[in-house]
DNA sequence: AAACAAAACTAACAGGTGTTAGTACAATTA
DNA sequence: TAATTGTACTAACACCTGTTAGTTTTGTTT
């Protein structure tokens, strides 16, 4: 078990943290057991520890994995010339609904288990995420200056299009009379417009 | 201790119950001890059941005490034939927003924590909601028939709306430049412009 | 076939969990 | 003053927690 010990490795321990996602998701960091962890993978508690160096590892990677995803993303948007400051902001608000509807576990426990990061991962996940907050504020104040946007309180906006997003979870428990695409739709229709001047 | 009994019970128990409230937002539910609590409440965990029942009645009571002042509160504005579709849906809103604002421990508790409901309330709570969002639906769709607001899938206008307002916990972890009346205002002119026709 | 290493197992640990039993004190009522 | 009652205490319980140590099984490479 040598040559091909990384790649089986590799997806054993996916494994194991898609399974640490849904499991946190579905009972919380907290309430989630190793032994919780480790029936769902089949396997006793102990075996894990063959492949995680801990339970507060697998919420650091969960978290930061998305992080990245969402900064790389905002990066992208950012340097994109042929955009102008709504295109920009609907170009992300549609990225947050895709990785809610088709992330929903890894996202979820980013948002709602990230305070369960030990130090200095806390410290540093918050203030991602509070950067990543600001550059959303720039865009915005850009677009109000340029007088596209609305005259809004920059940060107002922010919580409302990150946070609105958050209701996807819900329709995800209740599949509904409403696929994905639309309510991708309505809600960019209903958050964007709500900026537009 | 007799005939005051009942004032001084109901105020330490309000007092125990306000310290969990607390205290299950900033460290959640599961990870909140009995011991933490006692601390927070001067007192040896034991004592503190002279006074609840157990630690699950105390999430009960916080969740079912928010969850009858939405319900109350929608009651009215539905009774109330002074206000159009939008205007409904305003106050309404606007009442959500008062709510994060003023009772963001007992609000979050029971938007985050109420998962950890014993049977049967976690099944009433969810049935509970299901119907609150389901009036909001009708409203919207009721705006719709009368052309008082644009064309919009309500089941999606209902999550957007009521998710967009959790972002107030971010505002009050950060306390900013931004008041709660200018973040009231933002928020009420971003949802609500977006919705009209 | 021998060697090797990944990954599973069993057993156990030290500490934490919500809760109960039994008791003592302190303040109010009769 | 005696009785009563609310509220605090200490001690303990049965169980659950993440994790480690040591060992055995499993599957691949030489």
């Amino acid at each position: 078990m040598a040559k091909l010990t990384n790649r089986k490795n590799g997806t054993r321990k996916e494994m194991i943290s898609l399974a640490a996602a849904r499991l946190f998701r579905e009972k919380g960091f907290a309430s989630t057991g190793m032994r919780d962890l480790a029936g769902d993978v089949g396997v006793e508690a102990a075996s894990l520890y063959n492949h995680i160096r801990s339970k507060s590892e697998l919420l650091q990677e969960i978290c930061f994995r998305i992080a990245n995803d969402f900064t790389a993303q905002l990066q992208d948007v950012e340097n994109n010339d042929t955009l102008n400051s709504i295109e920009k902001l609907e170009a992300i608000v549609r990225f947050h609904i895709t990785m809610w509807i088709d992330r929903l576990d890894e996202v979820m426990v980013t948002n709602n288990e990230s305070k369960y990061l030990e130090e200095p991962y806390n410290a540093t996940f918050l203030n991602e995420r509070r950067i990543y907050v600001r550059r959303l504020e720039q865009i915005i104040e850009e677009g109000i200056k340029k007088g596209q946007i609305r005259k809004v309180q920059p940060y107002a906006a922010v919580l409302t299009l990150l946070s609105a997003v958050r209701g996807i979870e819900f329709w995800h428990r209740t599949k509904k009379n409403i696929s994905s695409a639309e309510l991708e739709e309505s809600m960019i229709i209903h958050l964007v417009a709500g900026l537009k001047k």
